[in-house]
RNA sequence: GCGCCCGUAGCUCAGUGGAUAGAGUAUUGGCCUCCGAAGCCAAGGGUCGCAGGUUCGAAUCCUGCCGGGCGCGCCA
């Protein structure tokens, strides 16, 4: 459980005992309390902002507050210190029992420590990530989404929601009549013929081969002679069905997996759209309209046309939308409506969607429609990732499709591995740019982070090995080491090593709240850290091994404490999808 | 021109309205007979882009500038 809770119920039941008391004036508002740990650990292991924020309302001089509430905090058999400093903060310090006691709820916990029912009550989730065209084989631009969004939703499922992983294939637009094309070309190269040069504007890849190769076996020359509009739907289908099937195994090869897929097609075909504009019409949400020409930046071609317009500007965006496009067709957001419709009507309360940086522009809009379709019942958080700049050495890596250097997520997933990937595309926030350099993530070392922690883990399970040895008569499954007694356990940097393991909790529900699976990264790294330290403390003082023949209690209390250590940073890597390794090489 | 995102140590970046703003890297100097040195410890290094405002308190919230990225009606 989130200790800051345990603390929270402390103050809270303090400050009530004040207000009975008469120190309080009474049906005084708690609000705004607050418990942080402070940045300077020698102000203790949490602070309060208690008197500060009631000085206010109560009338009083914070620390008039402060002090006795201090005085009652004291009191209880958790507390070790409680001290006012500063304008009326009070630092709290806590014995080391209570952290005893958070290692232990970390063992007994396993493979569900931190987990928690935050998500409970707040309804059902929807994370849409990757989307990525069905047009080729997935790059590396498309891998930072992948990974945010897999490592997101299982953030989210850690924290009690009940989660969708979602898929939306862009199905029905101009590019998959041009991917039908494309595979057109190779199905008449397959039959024999010389194609050449693949002309401008058809996609050129090699992975179109198969596909050709594939509908020549099935129909023969059936399709050969024929005019475009009668291959062009069986082509689109065959090559759209490739494409996904491509697609999932080089998400696969990531380890990243989705519940649902919605295609677009199928959406416009089912009359979505049409039933979404019924929606908005019934609303008074659309209307025939001209839209001024953006300012400052005129398109030479720009002519005012009547268009079924959306009226997103009731709902914050800039400009009211364009639903149908001149020849009548719909435009991409009118699809996008339906389909976030379709969402809602799924009963999500909350919609995520993962997009990269370049659709920034579209945010207002999305969320403009999701309120007026949820009548602001649903909220939408859009994620947006950054680029990825692929580096070698500190050098940038040269890409162009033209030339052949496109690299694609599966090439970089078979050189360094999916951990690596993984770990790395989490260790920035979605929103700042990040340099993968295959170099770094390469070698073991400090710099390379998904390396220092998988090392640490692997440290932890040769030391549970090393003790637990055939002949050792140590019985270290984690039934026994979560009864342990851990009271032997309290030099400070054992100390420090235990209150970040008891962190791990609060640090899973902020992550799942702020929907950063970043913060994940970080504290797995700060927990390898404290660790490693420790480690090394073991070599300068013998005292502080783990391992201390002839001292059994000693030993059993530090074969605990890794325990709780190897187990928070198991739990943290199984949700950002890495594997918790119990040795190297 | 407008909108969104970013601006924190030489470099790459963390930072839930709290106290003297942190980590890695680089630089300098230490630590292996001993549970994995693939590691650890220490030192130096900052007008948190600038200027106002809100607040008991601002890197964090608001406003205006400056600099960088992305986007801006029939692309998806």
């Amino acid at each position: 459980m989130n200790y800051f809770n345990i603390l929270s119920d402390i103050v809270e039941d303090s400050l009530k005992a004040l207000g009975k008391a008469g120190t309080l004036p009474p049906g005084l508002e708690h609000r705004g309390v607050t418990l942080e740990p402070p940045r300077d650990p020698k102000h203790g292991d949490v602070a309060t902002n208690a008197a500060l924020v009631l000085a206010g309302a109560a009338g009083m001089k914070p620390r008039a507050i402060a002090e006795p509430l201090a005085v009652l905090l004291r009191v209880h058999p958790d507390v070790a210190s409680a001290e006012v400093a500063g304008p009326g903060f009070i630092n709290l310090t806590m014995r080391s029992g209570f952290w005893h006691a958070r290692v232990a709820e970390a063992i007994a916990a396993g493979a569900d420590y931190g987990r928690s029912a935050l998500g409970k009550r707040r309804g059902a989730v929807n994370v849409e990530y990757v989307s990525a065209n069905p047009t080729g084989p997935m790059h590396v631009g498309h891998a930072r989404g992948a990974v945010f969004g897999d490592a997101l939703a299982s953030l989210l499922v850690f924290s009690g929601h009940a989660v969708t992983r979602e898929y939306y294939i862009n199905d029905a637009g101009a590019q998959v009549d041009v991917l039908a094309r494309s595979a057109y070309l190779r199905y008449r190269e397959a039959l024999g013929e010389a194609v050449g040069d693949i002309p401008e504007g058809l996609y050129p890849g090699e992975y179109l081969k198969p596909v050709g190769a594939a509908l020549a076996q099935e129909f023969g020359t059936r399709w050969a002679a024929l005019p475009e509009a009668e291959w062009l739907p069986t082509f689109r289908d065959r090559a759209i069905d490739a494409m996904m099937a491509l697609i999932r195994e080089d998400l696969g090869f990531m380890g990243v997996r989705h519940d649902v897929f919605v295609s677009e097609r199928g959406l416009v075909a089912d009359g979505k759209v049409e039933a979404v504009l019924a929606q908005l019409n019934a609303a008074a949400l659309v209307y025939e309209g001209t839209l001024e020409p953006p300012k400052g930046k005129e398109p030479d071609d720009w002519e005012p046309r009547e268009q079924t317009l959306f009226r997103a500007t009731l709902f914050g965006d800039e400009v009211d939308r364009p639903l149908r496009k001149s020849d009548g067709s719909w435009t991409y957001f009118a699809s996008d409506m339906a389909y976030h419709a379709d969402k809602i009507r799924r009963g999500f309360k909350t919609l995520i969607n993962v997009w990269g940086a370049d659709h920034g522009g579209y945010v207002k809009r999305m969320e403009a429609a999701v309120k007026a379709l949820s009548a602001e019942t649903v909220s939408l958080d859009v994620k947006l990732c950054q680029l990825v700049k692929l580096m070698r050495r500190g050098e940038p890596v040269k890409m162009s499709k033209r030339a052949g250097t496109f690299v694609t997520l599966r090439e970089v997933v078979d050189e360094v591995g999916k951990d690596v990937v993984r770990f790395i595309m989490l260790t920035r926030r979605n929103d700042a740019a990040l340099d993968f350099d295959f170099a770094v993530v390469t070698e073991e070392s400090r710099e390379n982070p998904v390396f220092y922690v998988q090392y640490a883990h692997a440290r932890c399970s040769s030391v549970l090995r090393t003790a637990g040895a055939e002949g050792s008569g140590r019985d270290l499954t984690a039934a026994t080491l979560a009864k342990a007694d851990l009271s032997r356990l309290t030099h400070p940097d054992e100390l420090a090593l235990m209150k970040t393991i008891a962190a791990w909790p609060r640090t899973v529900e902020a992550a799942a709240l702020a929907h950063e699976p970043h913060r994940i990264a970080f504290y797995l790294r700060d927990l390898a850290s404290s660790f490693h330290a420790l480690w090394s403390r073991g070599k300068e003082e013998d005292g502080l091994r783990f391992i201390i023949s002839g001292d059994e209690p000693l030993t059993l209390a530090r074969m605990a404490m890794v325990k709780g250590c190897a187990t928070a940073l198991a739990v943290g890597l199984n949700i950002i999808g890495v594997a918790p390794v119990e040795e190297l090489r």
